[in-house]
DNA sequence: GCCCAGGTGGGTA
DNA sequence: TACCCACATGGG
């Protein structure tokens, strides 16, 4: 583990609140039992996970960052960049978009190591704002795979917004899904204490939701916020 | 076959 | 601002 971030997986906290963002919480918490997430090892594997889950299902992204373990070029940065594009395609492929995500990863990968001393430490040891910023300004980093590096990678204070959080939030009553990434995280972090257990727990668990009952069964039925949902919702 | 997935960036009006 | 589209593989 590398010294000075909190581990990738932390126990999962509880949350007495009477709010129904504190409810649900509950809710999915008793119904599932702790994520752990991000379900990676290192800060690295975080990151190189962040860009390669975007816009894919979960499942060929690990298969992706299996791909490069088994390769043994996850210890850093370094050892990711010497990896030839064709091979780093070649191991990625399962993710989609793998020319894409190829560059990407390396645009991503080749700031860390000029920019932050070669190494996700580096970018925890800025200012959260500021090491969003630089995030942000790299091609291939939008909102959500900057927050899931920061919250899960970095151990910063960010609530994470994906499409299961819009939908479920929407669904649920907690907000207008159609408002834009900022707001609906200014909406978590505005309810939520400050507890980065927390924050990844929550998030995790609408994933978890979203993946197991919004996509893959047509209804809600047996989704454990159903008695949540409010009808005539998307 | 067809649709969509834990997005992002670029283009157009 | 609000839509469109490209990017690619894999599962339901």
């Amino acid at each position: 583990m590398s010294p000075g971030l909190p581990p990738v997986r932390l126990p999962a906290p509880s949350w007495e609140g009477s709010s129904r963002a504190a409810r649900i919480y509950r809710a999915a918490l008793a119904a599932l039992g702790p994520s752990r997430w991000w379900p990676a090892e290192t800060p690295l594997e975080v990151c190189v996970g962040a860009i390669l889950a975007q816009n894919t299902s979960w499942k060929g992204a690990s298969r992706a960052v299996e791909n490069l373990l088994a390769r043994g070029v996850m210890d850093s940065p370094r050892a990711l960049l010497a990896l030839p594009l064709e091979e780093l395609e070649k191991e990625i492929r399962p993710s989609g978009y793998f020319r894409q995500k190829a560059r990407r990863l390396r645009i991503f990968l080749e700031w860390l190591q000029g920019e932050c001393g070669g190494g996700v430490e580096g970018l925890a040891r800025l200012p959260l704002e500021e090491a969003r910023r630089a995030l942000l300004a790299l091609e291939g980093i939008g909102p959500e795979t900057a927050d899931s590096i920061l919250c899960y990678g970095a151990g910063k204070l960010v609530f994470v917004v994906d499409a299961y959080t819009r939908r479920i939030g929407g669904r649920h009553g907690l907000f207008d899904p159609k408002l834009p990434y900022e707001e609906i995280r200014a909406w978590f972090e505005a309810r939520l204490p400050a507890d980065l257990a927390l924050y990844r727990e929550y998030h995790a668990l609408l994933v978890r939701i979203g993946a197991g009952w919004c996509r893959t069964r047509p209804s809600c039925k047996g989704c454990p916020l159903s008695r949540f949902a409010r009808p005539g919702l998307p």
